[in-house]
Formats: C-alpha cells, structure tokens, sequence
DNA sequence: TCAGTTGTTGATCATTTGATCAATATAAGA
DNA sequence: TCTTATATTGATCAAATGATCAACAACTGA
C-alpha cells in the first residue's frame, strides 16, 4: 500500500479537466458504489490533488449528485433506445421488463439504492433522485400510451401503472443484490405481474428470450 | 447545541445495559436512519458514555447488525400476527399487502434501504438483511401454499412468486422514501399484479379498506 | 468491615473525510 | 521575450468516527 509518487498534472483546460474529474466520479461509483465517491478517491483516480477536485465543485454533495444524475441519464437513454427499436407496444413493454431485469445493470442498481439511502442526507442528491424517477416514469408512461392509443392495452392509468411498474422492477434488482439467486428468471414473473396490472389476459406480453 | 453535564451513569447489570444499548440504537435507527447509529449517538441516547457502549459490543458494524436485525423481527412478527387473524388465504394476502403499502411503516423501510446499501461494507449487517428477507420470503410463501392447497389460488411456484411480491412491495415502499406522492393507493395496483402473478381472475383479491 | 470483582469513565489515538488558501508553475497574449 | 491570468498544488484545519486502556467507583461476598 505505498502512494504511487505523483508528478504535477498536466495543465489542461477547465472544460477538459471538469470532465475527466466527472469521468472519474462516474468510475468510481459504477466500479465501487456511490460512497467510495470521496474527494481523495476521486482525486486520485482522475490523477490530481483533492485540492483540484474541490476546485472544481462547490462541494463534495454536489459532485455525488452529479455523478448520480449522469450515471443514470445514461442507463435511461440506453433502454429508451432499446424500446424504440420495437415495433409494437407490447414488444416495448417486454423489451423493458426483460432488459431491466437481466441483471446486467447492477452496478447502476448499487447506484439507485445508495442514492435513496444517501439522499437522505443530500438534498442536492434526493432532488436529482427524484427528477431522474420522474424522467424513468416517464418513459414507461409513453410505453403505455402507445399501447392504450393502439388499442393493445387496456386503458388505465398510465401514471400509476408506470410507478408501480417501476417500483416493481427497482424492488426486484434491489433484492437482487443482496439474493441473486432469489428467483431465477424473474422477468417472467414480472411478465405475469404486468398482464394483471394492465388488465390484460395471460400470455398477451412475450417474454423475453434470454440473449446468448 | 451546549453538551449536558453527565452525571455518571448508574450501574447496572450487564443484561439490563444490554438491553437500554440496543434499545437507543433502534430508536435512533427508526427516527434517523441506521447511519445514525453511531458510538456516540448512541452513548447520549442511551445517557452513558462511547466507551460503554464499545464494551458490550465487539464492533459498531456488529451493533448496526443487531438493530437492523431487531427492528425487522418486530416487523415481521406484527406483519405475520396481523396475516395470521385472517380466516382465508385471499384475505391473508390482501392483509398482508395492505398493510404493507399503508404508509405506517416509513421507518422501517429507511432502515431496510439503509442495510441494502450499508450491508455493501458490513458483512455482518448483509448476513442480517440476507437472513431476514429470507424469513420474510417464508411468511408470503405460508401464505401462499394454504391458499393453493385450500384451492383459493392457482398452483404456482410459491417460493418465485413469494420472492417476486416481496421484491415489489420493497420497492414501492422504498419508491415511496422519495416520491410518496407518486400514486394514490399503491395496495389496488399490486393487487391486481399480484392477481396475474398468480393467476387469479381479476377482482379475486380484495383490496383492504382503508383505516381511519 | 474489607477485599475483590467488574461496571463505568476520561483521556487519548489513529483514520477518514470535506474544505481552504497561499504559493507555484504553465499556457497564452502583448 | 516578458507579463498576465489561472490551472494546480502542498500544507494544513476542523470535524466525526471507531477503538483502546488505565483508572475510578460501586456492588458483592466473606
């Protein structure tokens, strides 16, 4: 456990280094979770002072919440890109269900759990928490929608089928977490779960095959 | 913020102090959170010195353990007297799930978010929150098992199925921890998931009556 | 009453963390 | 080239936390 000797860091520009500093942030927390987010650790992932990390951001609060919003800003563009490629609505509801829940997210899932339990004492965190949840929501509601309009679901309402199904979905990847082996496939049991919440028949929603 | 002048604590036995230790760290758990669970929050609460508190326990990682332990026990013990006043298996469900997503619990699910993120660094409190869901999977599994031989319910996995409704209640709770607004009355819409997670027909579960 | 057991404490350490600031070094413009 | 602006740093604080231990004091039994 010796400090690597650390020569000075280049000097770059401040728009350059403001997104190395937050590159790093990100790595961190996806690698480690978001409490290994600490000025030092930042700081020397990004290989610079703490000082320089400070210099940066108003304080160490700020960073994490950027860090959250980032983080999670992309995991939503991602799976939004994924159910746009479906043609039909029932196909992006299974798309969702199924790429949510494959576990190939888990580091983002850390990163939602320690974000619920940290916001508590970070107001700049719990507010970008709830944004990025509203921004979640609305994605599934858009889903919903297209399937109401198109007459593949049911109507109900969207609002509340959408919370509840991202509940459903956060509950299940938290549990993960802790008990991988809980359930095996549990999208198809989400699938099912799904049907009854939107009112419709048994076998109405695909599940997703598992990609090889 | 002036520190109260301590006199010096009575004296008491080993099992009584025990006990008034774990007790301040559960109360502190409940209204502020397991982070706060702290050597010295607890010693004040308990009106006894860090040092003190340090003797009975080998470690804090231990001591969170055991609160988090303790408080969910009282958890599931009250959730499984209430499910066991039902006289059927749908109604045992519908208790079960409705006074789970009543709200009145806010405190413990602070708890359980707090040892899904904390447990990452403790693994005595993972071995707790592992332990615990199991024991809450068992009770959902009980329930569900009488109500497939009783011919109530369909038969299904019980043990998938008890995971999967454990995992959704979870986090609707933890959902709520930030956007308790999000949706009126949570228990209708899990109802009706749970109908298709089981297979019932629409309308089979009741769902509770609201208290007043 | 007195000695021994042990519950309890004050003092103190070592770590970790966020934060500040004067000083230094480097890039860019005059 | 020389000056200026500023990116970067080392040194340093203060606060919070977990932990240890010798010393003190209260109960207990002989």
């Amino acid at each position: 456990m010796s400090s690597t000797p650390r020569k000075r860091a280049e000097r770059k520009s401040p728009a350059e280094r403001r997104i190395e500093i937050a590159a790093a942030a990100r790595t961190l927390a996806l690698g480690e979770g978001l409490a290994a987010v600490t000025l030092r650790a930042v700081a020397a992932r990004a290989g610079v002072t703490p000082a320089l990390v400070a210099h940066y951001q108003p304080s160490m609060d700020a960073l994490i919440a950027e860090t959250f919003d980032a983080i999670v800003a992309v995991e939503i563009e991602e799976v939004g890109a994924l159910v746009a490629e479906q043609s039909t609505p029932p196909e992006r509801l299974s798309a969702l269900i199924g790429t949510l829940l494959d576990g190939s997210r888990e580091d983002v899932t850390v990163v939602w759990v320690e974000a619920w339990a940290l916001g508590r004492r970070n107001e700049s965190l719990a507010a970008s928490v709830r944004h990025r949840m509203d921004a979640w929501q609305s994605v599934i509601v858009g889903v919903i929608d297209d399937g109401v309009e198109s007459g593949d679901f049911e109507p109900v309402d969207a609002a509340a089928a959408a919370w509840q199904l991202l509940g459903m979905i956060d509950g299940l990847n938290a549990q993960a977490l802790v008990r991988w082996d809980g359930a095996g496939r549990r999208d198809a049991l989400t699938t099912r779960s799904v049907e009854g919440l939107l009112g419709l028949r048994p076998g109405v929603l695909q599940v997703e095959p598992v990609e090889t």
